[in-house]
DNA sequence: TACCCGCGCCAC
DNA sequence: AAACGTGGCGCGGGTA
């Protein structure tokens, strides 16, 4: 049963009961918007509960959450409208030919968590008030069935997994990470010196500038202004074009020790210092605001303190509660593994049926070394041409053709301004106005050569996106899938070991995900069972997407109270 | 003062 | 080893 819930006036909501296979429900009701989690709380608790059909998650439900009420599933018409409308599969339909609506317009993610933080939209200019959910469905819904079977089916997992996503995202950002402040405070006084205030140098900074100016022979520098380092490394006699690492680690100078560790330390202070923690840690949480399907290619983003690029650096301040632990899963090299299922690779399949791809693809003997099959599998992923990564590729090619003719054809694709698909069928973006007219500049007759020449540069860089697009794409789906298995798992934990009132935080559940990598927070004694969980929703996202393609997925599990200790 | 953009580095 | 994908973010230095 689906249950479309739309927002009449700040006060009000309409309610409309769809009963499966029939065209006309019960009439819809409208109630206080104030009843609403009572109403959600009782038909959740029903044997079957409903599919909630809502034009966008993050304007429901973190109120629900708040109330103290979980949805088990939902629609996000939002987030599925994205995917239809672009999708290959459904490129025929009424939904994806009509002109551009108001479900194309983009819902800024801060106004969301405004609207969040007042508790109500009551005075907003959301756009979205002309925005029929029931229609917007119907449309959808249509869309879906007018696929091919194939299409039909995989569509319809990629959105169920896309709106539990967006579930996840909510219930994720309500429980927080387990951030320790004071932790923080120490890593911090232990690489800097004692805090200080914004914009004074820390001692040890300040110690390790000396060193750096002592080596340059200079009484000033500022090497956060690139300009300015530049400048007094040419003047040291040091010729780089860059203050980049990678260039710098080639030079033998005094200076370039001081100066690297310079750099980490000031990264340090201004990403992730003390500000960074008075700014994003409140009562023991990180609570970052995620952005599912934020990325063209289906990933997750984020939007304030940077939660999906948290330093090694700073991991051991999350810690988790007085007798509870972390359970930190990642799963063991996720995109070669789904290029691998993608593509039927019989031989790479032999090799990924251990625990680490990479040392299997040198079992097998197709590469000498670990680093060598990690660096050549990367490049043959991101479209590498050159350096030692291109020089492994035919080797590669040679030794898993399918694969290798995989991620090919998807860059062949792209250079001709095609769309290319994921697995379940997220599509492409096709290039834009510019990219177009640079080609045809350059097929006109009488074209210049740099005109011909920036052209292939432009179709080459096309295709690597192309290219990367199936495997980053369908490597996000096979996470979505994991962890909204590994969710309903750990409701159902919660209910047999708390009870079916049981709250978001009263027993195991999500607090952060990485791309290929989820963090779940438990009771001491609830770890065990975690562990089997998370493997058992693995080995579903790839049996949901792949079905008995003979991959495997492996997991790396570790239980522990700091973050810091997983790797 | 507010915005914009290139640089550089963090994550996967 | 160094030009090869997706992002976020803080800074310096420019402009309106």
């Amino acid at each position: 049963m689906h249950i479309v819930l739309q927002q009449l006036d700040g006060a009000r909501v309409r309610v409309v009961q769809l009963e499966d296979g029939a065209t006309e429900g019960p009439p819809a009701q409208v109630i206080a918007r104030a009843g609403l989690p009572a109403l959600v709380r009782r038909l959740e608790s029903a044997p079957s509960s409903p599919r909630w059909v809502w034009d966008d998650t993050t304007l429901w439900y973190p109120a629900l959450l708040a109330a103290g009420v979980r949805v088990s599933r939902c629609v996000d018409l939002r987030l599925s409208h994205n995917i239809l409308r672009n999708a290959a599969f459904t490129a025929d339909s009424e939904l994806a030919t009509a002109q551009p609506g108001p479900w194309d317009e983009s819902l800024d993610p801060r106004i969301a968590q405004r609207a969040e933080a007042i508790g109500t939209l009551f005075d907003l200019d959301l756009p979205g008030g002309e925005r029929d959910p029931l229609a917007e469905f119907a449309l959808q819904q249509a869309a879906v069935a007018g696929a091919t079977p194939q299409g039909r089916s995989h569509l319809g997992l990629l959105l169920a997994a896309e709106s539990a996503g967006a579930l996840i995202a909510a219930e994720m950002s309500f429980a927080g990470l387990p951030w320790d402040a004071a932790m923080h405070d120490r890593i911090l006084a232990e690489a800097l010196g004692p805090r200080v205030a914004p914009g004074v140098r820390p001692a040890k900074l300040a110690a390790v500038l000396d060193e750096v100016m002592a080596a340059l022979e200079v009484r000033e520098l500022s090497p956060e202004s690139p300009g300015e380092l530049l400048k007094a490394l040419q003047r040291a006699g040091i010729n780089v074009t860059s203050t980049r690492q990678w260039e710098l680690q080639e030079i033998e100078h005094p200076v370039i020790e001081p100066l690297l560790r310079y750099k980490k330390l000031s990264r340090l202070l201004t990403a992730n210092g003390w500000t960074w923690v008075d700014t994003w840690v409140k009562d023991g949480r990180f609570r970052p605001v995620y952005i599912p399907g934020g990325v063209v290619t289906g990933r997750w983003a984020s939007d304030g303190g940077g939660a999906l690029q948290l330093p090694h650096q700073v991991r051991g301040a999350v810690l988790a509660d007085p007798g509870w632990r972390f359970v930190v899963a990642d799963a063991a090299q996720l995109e070669p593994r789904i290029l691998t299922a993608m593509s039927g690779d019989r031989a790479m399949a032999d090799a990924g049926r251990g625990v680490d791809l990479y040392q299997g693809m040198v079992d097998v003997g197709a590469v000498d070394t670990r680093p060598h099959a990690k660096i050549a599998m990367l490049g043959a992923m991101y479209g590498a041409t050159t350096g030692e990564s291109g020089r492994l590729l035919p080797r590669l090619t040679r030794a898993f053709p399918h694969a290798i003719g995989f991620v090919e054809t998807a860059a062949r694709t792209g250079e001709r301004g095609e769309r290319v698909s994921t697995r379940l069928g997220r599509t492409s973006p096709l290039p834009g106005a510019d990219w177009r007219e640079i080609q045809s500049a350059a097929s006109m007759e009488g074209a210049t050569a740099a005109a011909t020449q920036r052209a292939r540069m432009e179709a080459r860089s096309w295709g690597r996106f192309t290219r990367n697009f199936v495997v980053q794409g369908t490597a996000a789906e096979w996470a979505l899938c994991w962890m909204a298995g590994l969710r309903t798992r750990l409701q159902a934990l919660a209910a047999a070991e708390v009870g079916i009132d049981a709250a978001l935080t009263d027993s195991a559940h999500l607090v952060f995900f990485l791309h290929d990598e989820i963090v779940v927070h438990c009771p001491e004694e609830q770890a065990d069972a975690v562990v089997t969980l998370v493997r058992e929703a693995a080995a579903e996202a790839g049996r949901l997407i792949f079905g008995n393609a003979p991959v495997e997925f492996p997991v790396t599990t570790a239980v522990v109270t700091s973050y810091a200790d997983a790797k």
